[in-house]
DNA sequence: ACCTGAACACCGTTCAAGT
DNA sequence: ACCTGAACACCGTTCAAGT
């Protein structure tokens, strides 16, 4: 009863509305709290209601990653294959840089939905008017993997650096066991005194690796490079 | 009591036995199916017995990826750089295709653990000795990412493709909404029929982006390339 | 001092009972 | 026919009670 008030001053659930709530939650407080029970609550409905809306959490996370796919700028037409790519795969960095848990839903889904389709088309046919081969643009699309998303699998993200002393006592106790790591460390450490702020370091090793791998794609292009002469087996 | 009879006829626990437990758990069940609690059972044990060895289940995976990479071939001497990092890396490959739950487990880690930064730290020490500067190589470094590990992130793996008639159906439903999609996978559908047996082609799709990649580094390396002359705000 | 069973605070999802 | 509360079968981990 006091059920049917509440009925009357918010919108009807709708999957649109469960998917908005659920990325909404899954932004401000993380993915490991975005819970069916947690995001029924935050819907003000019992959690069997989502159900009604989704098959389950793993339909649910389809949804999210489709809402966010749809977020990514739509295609510029009439630039040179390059740009076009480079463009769009930028803008989906954006995107994820706004939703820091999908990449991890991403990685995690093991079919594309419609819009995750139509975004990867789009790229594929970008490679195709751009004069590619079916077979160059198939090798370049797994090459780039989830590069294509915006980005690159981070391993041990660059440990939130403490006070410059015990920055540099850890450094000491690295060089004796990893001298190579400790070296690369120092340097960067160097740099970080020069730049100011951080996370211009991870856009410049993203688009590093996205211009290497572009460039090579040119490359094999315009050599007329075809699979059909590598042993497979 | 019964206890007793048991502890006599099996070895005490130990932080080693529970680790190779939980690779075995999972090589044989699955990621998913590794629990403390079924962990714990495995080894004929309580669950509050695990914590004497492992202080939660994010150091035990930090554990069980320590065992991996320890199964990692060791490094080869008195040979280029180039065929030094891809057999290391190939290697790793091996061990992952192994154990198959290791790459997400791997992903999620946060902070490297000794035998991470040990295999790292050789593979950097390839790229020095081999005449990278350090700039160059830590950009290498972050370009290859999980590839250091042996795997790409697949998305959206190749859907099990069902019998034949089947599959033409779904391509032909595909090649309206996705044209580009569609005519890649039309083309991958005949090459497996040329090609027998399946696998060959993730191995293919990784040593072409792995060639791509060395090959950039070697060309940004002869042409003296340094990050300097790169705008990083 | 050591070990461990029961308990806590959660999950996703099923299902039968209620309207 | 629809909706939903309680229940099921799990988690990782705490903690106090037992030896």
């Amino acid at each position: 009863m006091a059920q049917q008030v509440d009925d009357a001053r918010r919108p009807p659930l709708s999957r649109d509305r469960v998917l908005r709530a659920a990325v909404a939650l899954a932004d401000d407080a993380g993915i490991d709290s975005l819970s069916m029970r947690k995001l029924a609550q935050e819907l003000d409905v019992v959690p069997m209601a989502l159900y009604k809306h989704v098959a389950n959490k793993e339909q649910l996370l389809d949804g999210m990653v489709d809402v966010i796919a749809g977020e990514i700028d739509p295609p510029a037409h009439d630039i040179e294959w390059k740009s076009a790519v480079r463009q769009r795969i930028l803008s989906a960095r954006r995107v994820l840089l706004r939703h820091p848990w999908a990449s991890r839903v991403i990685e995690s889904r093991t079919s594309p939905t419609p819009a995750v389709l139509d975004y990867m088309n789009s790229i594929v046919g970008m490679f195709r008017t751009g004069g590619f081969s079916v077979d160059l643009t198939h090798h370049a699309m797994h090459a780039l993997g989830s590069r294509i998303w915006g980005f690159s699998q981070e391993l041990f993200p660059a440990s939130p650096s403490p006070d410059p002393e015990m920055q540099a006592a850890m450094l000491h106790q690295l060089a004796a066991r990893y001298p190579y790591i400790a070296e690369i460390a120092a340097a960067v450490a160097h740099d970080e005194e020069s730049v100011v702020g951080s996370g211009c370091d991870d856009q410049f090793e993203f688009e590093f690796a996205l211009e290497l791998l572009l460039d090579g794609f040119e490359r094999l292009r315009q050599h007329g490079w075809t699979s059909t002469n590598q042993s497979c087996a």
